[in-house]
DNA sequence: ACAAAAGTGTTAGTCATACACCCATGA
DNA sequence: TCATGGGTGTATGACTAACACTTTTGT
């Protein structure tokens, strides 16, 4: 099955027990103070030598698609649980200047804490881009991005959201803020409160802030019972 | 770019200008005398011969992939402009026994009055299943049956359905019974009258059914402006 | 007249919104 | 004591669920 040739797009000879014509891209979420972030690659060689994309790869051909999706994952941040669900497949036949190649879309939430670059890249190579700040991007990945934001904000109205994104313990208003920051609006924090409050999805700890120049908060972590059963069961979160 | 080759599925010499490795499947829906139903294909030769599976294609290596979708569908159904949407990429490496196969699953709503079979199929080739009543198909199409019906239930809740699947006149009992099929739950009808009417979605005509045994109910058209605004904004229909 | 579905009215309760206001803490 | 964010209280209005009720039409 493994056969030798030569990649198109960076010139080198690459091993292939992969798929042809067929790659992943990921959009890589993390929340870092108040923030929206993505994860871009800086392309060293090839065609597209010092633009910015998306993490990608191949599919090998005996392992399915989603768990091509978490390999290329882990090895790029060293994580190993985190959230990963497919968006669709991208096929524009001029996607790809080269060659015609279709890719499957993903996107990943992930804490920051956990996240370690591995695997060849240095930190010029990859670096967070505020959703806000991310320019042109190589083929299609701007319309990936795109899409993934859109999914995240359907997401976030109808399942929880934040056990992949917050830290272990975390404010009412670290919560509050993630979703505002996601969907782009300003939330009353009264009503965030007592709406989240009333779902019992977290345990109030007793526990609070340090070190702020203010009122200290309370500290909360997810209850995962709970979690877990209204993202199957799903819920509205209207603004 | 066009060669030929043997069809590892049907045995047949087909022309290969089409993309490796990736197909597409469709679940076509339709609404008939209260059923959701969908169209499933019988296969003739090759290694599934005589079972049922979802109707599906190649995608050429000029044309994207919505387009390889739509082609597919204008051969077998007739019906030019209708509703089509990609699920998602499906891939497990064995649900495909002979090669490894991605299929890009899609799904479509067709008014079964539209709907008119094509190209080499007949009446025992291709048949429309009540979704209660399809039983094991090939490959993994029941994953993707399911998927789709998901998705369905997901669509119904946040954007006006109906346009593509009723009649140009339609009462709001077959509506409501739209729903009720789509979501597997009764509605009050006294409740979901207000409900839609509140949304301005349907245009009242000076017109009522013919030839029923009992009080005529007044026929409704959809909004088309309201219809697209209302798709695009979404909403939330709760039940 | 009766069956069957169309269509209206009413009530009680829940929930979202908007905003006023008090509390705790570090500088 | 002031700025900053934490946190509580409350009045209003909108909407939903449940169900009783009236209307229309063919048989």
């Amino acid at each position: 099955m493994t056969k030798q040739f030569i990649d198109e797009e960076s010139g080198k000879q690459i091993e292939k027990s992969v798929m042809n014509s067929i790659t992943i891209d990921c959009v890589i979420f993390t929340f870092d103070e108040g923030n929206l972030e993505v994860l871009l690659i800086e392309h060293a060689e090839g065609i597209s030598r010092g633009k910015w994309g998306l993490p990608g790869g191949w599919i090998k051909k005996e392992e399915s698609i989603d768990n091509a999706a978490n390999r290329i994952l882990q090895d790029l941040t060293g994580i190993k649980d985190l959230y990963l669900e497919q968006l669709k497949a991208f096929g524009e036949p001029d996607r790809f200047p080269l060659d015609r190649v279709i890719t499957i879309g993903y996107y990943a939430l992930v804490k920051k804490d956990d996240f370690d670059i591995k695997a060849g890249f240095t930190a010029s190579d990859a670096k967070w881009y505020k959703v806000s700040d991310i320019g042109t991007l190589i083929y299609d990945h701007n319309s990936i991005v795109d899409y993934s934001l859109e999914r995240l904000r359907n997401r976030v109205k109808h399942a929880p959201i934040g056990f992949n994104l917050l830290p272990e313990k975390f404010t009412l208003l670290q919560l509050m803020q993630l979703y505002e920051e996601i969907l782009n609006i300003k939330l009353d924090k009264p009503n965030f409160r007592r709406k989240i409050l009333k779902m019992k999805l977290l345990v109030s700890l007793d526990e609070k802030q340090t070190n702020v120049s203010h009122r200290a908060a309370k500290l909360y972590q997810f209850d995962t019972d709970r979690y877990e059963m209204l993202t199957n069961k799903g819920f509205i979160f209207e603004v």
